[in-house]
DNA sequence: ACCTGAACACCGTTCAAGT
DNA sequence: ACCTGAACACCGTTCAAGT
């Protein structure tokens, strides 16, 4: 066979094949080998296009990012940056959620992949334009992306198991009363995710409201 | 060789090196053949102790747990439940810290794991004592672990590279401004974890402030 | 009960060889 | 330039064999 006269390969397709396996059977489950045989090549062909198996991983983490919604940025101003924050985080975690497995990889930060940097890049950009001193424009943006992806990991894995007998009352006095049970898990994960979000946001309206006011254009 | 007279190994011996190991050159240096090595045995030795290798990265990560401190729930009550909540944070935030490479095993939930288990116990019971009604209290100790873990993941992970020219301000208008670049990377983490704690527990009592208040004990 | 070596079915990556 | 098979240095886990 050799090289072909059109090449069989092509960062996209590799990227959505890594997609595709990612989310149907876990990150686990893509091995070189494996997703080579998936394109119908073999496996060191991926090596013309990736440097390596992480770079790959990387782009089909950064897809992810890249569905992200940030419209709602482009014309926040000082009146309505908490709706901006909160629709953002809605949407972050939507992404999130329709790819469980690759959130450990996002968790992480952006690293260099341009779809990452291109969210913290837009919250950065719209909190400054808001009002807020660029340190704490900073901030925000990270302790946002804590918690959005925080949730986002400890809901997808199932913090508890099934197994009831697992928890002895004896050990864990007030898990018995079932607030913690796997089955009550994703109405935990909701409930603990729109209450954190709106306790961040009124802080953070606390905090904005002892800023001195930022002085009118002329 | 064959079976010793006094076991070659235990159970706390396997967790103390490979434990040793994750934080010294991180998870991905731990395979069951070079730990088995680390403690002069071969690898399939330690299958008699534990059953996977799994299990046995459950047990590094319980340990750390373990060393989060619980004893400012011990006599938490409706006056100092912020106070609680806030020390037991910073003690949670430093054991993971101090092993960073187990943050991404941490940040999945407790599990099974009984140091993990007695944490969110804690948290629970400290909560429901102080006044907040169970869902709540669940909600928050959800909430809580949701922004460290993200936290931490986010900052020992680096989550921006050090070369500066992976960042065009072509593509990225507001992040040149540095605030983002690696070298602050640490005072950033710092500045978004205290900024983003301060928002939740002031969010939070703001909440607690509008429960009607628990009836006296006659 | 607890350790061993051999074996199975995998890995990621490199590299010379082919077109 | 782009794909191949062979090769290297690894994996996790099972299992019969030893004491």
């Amino acid at each position: 066979m050799a090289r072909p006269r059109k090449p069989l390969l092509s960062r996209d397709r590799i990227v959505g094949a890594a997609s595709a396996l990612v989310d149907a059977e876990g990150l686990e489950a893509v091995s070189t080998r494996r997703l080579a045989a998936e394109l119908g090549v073999s496996g060191p062909s991926l090596y013309n296009h990736f440097r390596n198996k992480d770079e790959i991983l990387d782009a089909v983490a950064d897809a992810v990012s890249a569905k992200v919604d940030l419209s709602m940025f482009d014309e926040c101003d000082a009146r309505d940056w908490r709706t901006a924050l909160h629709d953002w985080a809605l949407s972050y975690r939507a992404a999130l959620a329709d790819h469980p497995h690759l959130v450990p990889l996002l968790a992480r930060g952006p690293g260099r992949r341009p779809a990452g940097l291109k969210v913290a890049d837009a919250v950065f950009g719209a909190m400054v334009r808001a009002g807020w001193p660029p340190a704490q424009a900073t901030y925000i943006g990270a302790l946002m992306r804590y918690f959005i992806t925080g949730s986002a990991l400890g809901s997808f894995a199932r913090g508890f198991v099934k197994d009831e007998t697992a928890y002895d009352p004896a050990d864990y006095p007030h898990l018995g009363q079932a607030h913690l049970l796997a089955d009550r898990q994703e109405q935990i994960d909701e409930g603990a995710f729109a209450t954190g979000l709106r306790a961040l946001l009124d802080g953070l309206e606390a905090q904005y409201a002892t800023l001195r006011p930022t002085p009118h254009h002329p």
